[in-house]
DNA sequence: CGATTTACTTGACATTTATCAACATAAGGT
DNA sequence: ACCTTATGTTGATAAATGTCAAGTAAATCG
């Protein structure tokens, strides 16, 4: 391993996501053994979509960005990213290749897991197989989310669930500073970039919300929720 | 086991996925003396979103409907299930509820299995545990598609995707009669039922298909899936 | 520092899509 | 058979949304 790079151990890993509790210290002296760490700068590829899958990913600090690439260059953003979430699961035990891109939105450094170690894993410990099916559907069960959120709410709630998933679990914060650009936040509530803009502005002038260019701050949370609901 | 129910046992039952193909002749036996068949009348619910997830159910014949019920009544169709299907898998593992309903389109008989004896068998049999996760993951990945397809495509592509949809995978025939009505084609597209039949009835004058009631007849594939993928 | 690109914003407009209302057809019950 | 109800169909209309064009602000680069 370069000497450049952050060399912690799995076993006392800050940045380890729970899912790594269940192995031994064998087991996590192993997964050590097959990891490396990478160092991203802002806006490079980390995984790119139809690309095979060698390695699972968690992030260890900066912001990412999850998205799947669509029609006509058109991205449809899943998630953003932060320390302590994994990457890569819909390839596994399946076709073995990425299904999403991600890149990197800020300075980013991931751990990458060999698939064939991680796989390894989890044939011996029950515990940690059983977690990783419940991390798998705890996310199949956010896609369904995303599909009735998408097709079924019209544009204001689609905007207002964007910023409340900002606000509540990728800043965690009622005030908070974004580094992805409106065109991602429109990726995410999948509108054009205008029209996202057009409803943010709306939000503004209800006093909703406030927002001087990346500067956000969610005034009206409950508001906020009651559009998300109604769609 | 009531004498009304069909008493084919695993081992030599036909209508058996794959994935059961994994299972050693004690398991298969274990699963099979943990499992009911289960007789539906047509409208009749087999699964209800938000309830508790006790079983898996295999189709064993009939036709259903898995569907997500979303915003104001509005449902969203995920698929329509064939015999040698399994359903209820999102909840594995993870929260142990229905994230999906799905109902009987006509008599349909499911293979109900308790999940704690799926769940001991995929402890004990890692090539079974390994079959799970692809299933799991393919129908993630399917997902995907789905969120892609009804978010980036208008009417007349997302129409093109359900009617090949129907004739490729659920009726295996480029001429076929289908038994579920407008209001479900709309739901499988995400439209309002009107501008379903309305696209319909362009394809039908622009003669891509015909139609007459139930009775679909495509006629020229390559235009509709050129029509797909133009979005 | 100016020059050039990139991101953001706004307005006008065209298109897509849903809704509403009316009616037609088919299906089920007594 | 007839009535009732559910489903399908069509047209007119309104609402939602994307596109285009123009301009502004901000960031990057030599």
């Amino acid at each position: 391993m370069p000497s450049y790079t952050n060399t912690v151990f799995c076993k006392n890993c800050s940045k380890k996501l729970n899912i790594f509790q269940f192995l031994t210290d064998d087991e996590t002296t192993y997964i050590n053994e097959h990891r490396h760490e990478v160092r991203f700068n802002p806006g490079e590829t980390i995984f790119k979509q139809g690309g095979e899958l060698t390695h699972i990913a968690c992030m260890t600090s900066g912001y990412g960005k999850v998205y799947i690439e669509g029609i006509n260059k058109k991205n449809l953003v899943l998630n953003i990213l932060r320390p302590t979430e994994m990457i890569g699961g819909p390839g596994l035990f399946n076709d073995y290749r990425h299904h999403y891109s991600v890149s990197a939105i800020d300075e980013v450094t991931a751990c990458f897991i060999k698939v064939d170690a991680f796989i390894e894993v989890s044939k011996q410990n029950k515990e940690f197989t059983a977690e990783l099916f419940k991390w798998i559907n705890s996310k199949g069960v956010r896609n369904f989310e995303k599909l009735i959120n998408l097709t079924q709410k019209q544009m204001p709630g689609r905007i207002a669930d964007a910023l409340l998933y900002l606000s509540m679990v990728v800043y965690e914060s009622n005030h908070f500073v974004v580094n992805i650009s409106r065109q991602d936040i429109a990726d995410l509530a999948a509108m054009s970039k205008e029209s996202a803009i057009r409803i943010i502005k709306e939000f503004k002038e209800s006093k909703l919300i406030t927002c001087e260019g990346n500067e956000f701050e969610i005034l009206d949370v409950e508001a906020l929720q009651k559009i998300s609901q109604t769609g």
